[in-house]
DNA sequence: CCATTTCATTGAATCGGTTCACTTCCAATA
DNA sequence: TATTGGAAGTGAACCGATTCAATGAAATGG
């Protein structure tokens, strides 16, 4: 069916080790085989097979990356960055999305051991540091996305949510808001947990009044019910600020159709900064996160694991979000 | 480093064969060997290398997905649908991201031969049919997505879109609107051009003045240079439609910039409903196609073709998009 | 008690690319 | 002329799972 390296080598009259020569050290092949060789391997249109290669080697020239979840924008970002990482020193990437399902993810883990990938970009719904070590036995590194490792097992590339959480606060704390809602979800998500103790720190330090509103779903339907919640509380707050831009561009829909004018009579403060909060009827102002460049930094990072080997020593990245100002906060 | 068969095999006192059938067909293995032997598989961790079955086998349990452009909400939601499906008949699917941009397709073409993955499934920026057979001649199954073949070489999964164009224009037409923009992105983008055939014909019938706004990418900030482009019109349209939610999401941003009300004084209406479509300020009205589930169906019929081989009847799919009515339009 | 069938297991050959110890061959030097 | 050195090319062995003809052992039948 397809063609080998031994019918290149017949056809060209020369051995396979010749051959194997001309594709992996073109320059201790003398000049007039190699083009010879070349000619009758774009004749035949042989391409390599890439398991062999890889049986012999043991290893391949992909990585994982496994998301809790491609329809966010924020992850498909990340997921652009690590693919454009991992081309750059011609790797590719098996892109797997868990569903925040840990059944999946676990399956997906097992693909990626058959397939013998060089390395695992993991962002976990759930920490598994079990599976972690397994794949290290294996040889295979792993980098942790979007959550930092405590210990120094592995890299990691993160950013720092305390402080993403404190500056939102700070800043609705100048524009002279004192009451503020903060809408997000279950305390079981590490991204909300932290948020969460930046917005405490920051409303002590502040002296800001903060009113929690907690859904279970991080989804625009549940900003929706949030808002209806907030229109209900005692005293309507000021400002609203939410764990992610879903769910903000669901309150702010909310609080529209109750005829609350943004951002005269409230401001809200989204978190990703996804593409589709500039794009939104009032712009969304939000935390922004460098989706794209912590792709391409796991990438990097994780492919100078493989590299480098025995001397590698584990790094852990931690990015700053940072304030993104658009029309949806005003102040007061 | 890893372990392999052979390690297994000492390890319980039996040949490579029977490791290999305990795996395979354990029902030819004697019950007493197979509960030993599994027992050994436990304790050393044994995972079946797949490079070498595959080098065997001469195929993998893998296919590729070629999409343009990863962050359109629209081919997120394809790719689950093929993850779904693939999943099902135990397939893992390499996703590729081509940006759009045919360099990168190649190239995404090349790893997916060496890594001699089942099938492809394949949403071209750019038909490039030479590659396409090139894959087929390698015996690598290959299905197209959101384009239709012309011949009978190959599956394809696709979406009726001169139809979307029609019952687009004849909504809005019924909803009393005979003054209607139409922006878009250019016409070597098929589905542009297919959609803008299908308004052509509803304008034709239903007496409708369509007025073409053309943007070079169908991006949300091209929206709203469509928007301005409106708001200079001799006469303003009453309504807009778009040839996908990105751009009507930015057109709606641009009018309701310039305090132009929506959807009082303009409808809109977009093509793909899109998960944001819900989410924006004014909930946007769409041309829905059922992404999910394309996803799915690109999944299984490529997978059948796969598993079929020889006496395999190619299919060409064809989806109906229907109209969501959100709040983006309204009567005249 | 031997012949025949059934069942379990074996191990060498295979897939295709890479490697490396080895052979050829030719030119340069003594 | 004999010797050496280096460049070019060779091909068997290898990676690890699978397969299948062959073997061995036990069970059945006459």
């Amino acid at each position: 069916m397809s063609v080998s390296l031994r019918d290149v080598a017949k056809s060209a009259k020369v051995s396979v080790g010749t051959v194997s020569n001309v594709l992996n050290r073109p320059e201790i092949v003398a000049e007039k085989t190699l083009l010879r060789v070349r000619e009758t391997i774009k004749e035949l249109g042989f391409v390599p097979n890439g398991f062999a290669r890889q049986l012999r080697f043991g290893n391949s020239r992909t990585i994982g990356l496994i998301v809790p979840d491609v329809s966010n924008p924020f992850f498909t970002e990340v997921a652009r960055g690590v693919e454009d990482g991992a081309n750059k020193r011609d790797y590719a990437v098996f892109l797997c999305n868990s569903d925040e399902s840990v059944q999946k993810e676990e399956r997906y883990i097992n693909v990626l051991i058959e397939q013998q990938v060089r390395g695992v970009l993991f962002a976990p719904s759930d920490i598994k540091s079990n599976r972690m070590d397994e794949m290290k036995g294996r040889g295979i590194s792993v980098t942790l996305l979007d959550q930092e490792q405590k210990g120094n097992n592995h890299c990691s590339v993160s950013v720092d949510d305390i402080y993403g959480g404190r500056i939102a606060i700070e800043y609705l704390s100048d524009l002279g808001h004192h009451n503020i809602a903060w809408v997000c979800g279950p305390d079981s998500i590490p991204q909300v947990a932290e948020r969460g103790i930046g917005v405490a720190k920051a409303a002590k330090a502040g002296n800001v009044k903060i009113e929690s509103i907690r859904v279970p779903f991080m989804v625009s339907a549940q900003g929706e019910e949030a808002a209806k919640a907030i229109l209900k509380l005692p005293t309507m707050p000021t400002a609203v600020f939410c764990a992610n831009d879903l769910l903000a561009l669901g309150v702010m829909r909310g609080l529209m159709a109750a005829k609350v004018k943004i951002p005269d009579q409230v401001s809200i403060l989204g978190y990703d900064d996804i593409n589709f909060a500039s794009a939104a009827a009032v712009p969304l102002s939000s935390i922004s996160q460098p989706a794209y460049q912590m792709g391409v930094t796991a990438a990097d990072l994780l492919l100078s694991e493989c590299e480098d080997g025995e001397n590698h020593q584990h790094q852990q990245i931690r990015f700053q979000p940072k304030l993104v100002e658009r029309e949806s906060t005003k102040k007061r």
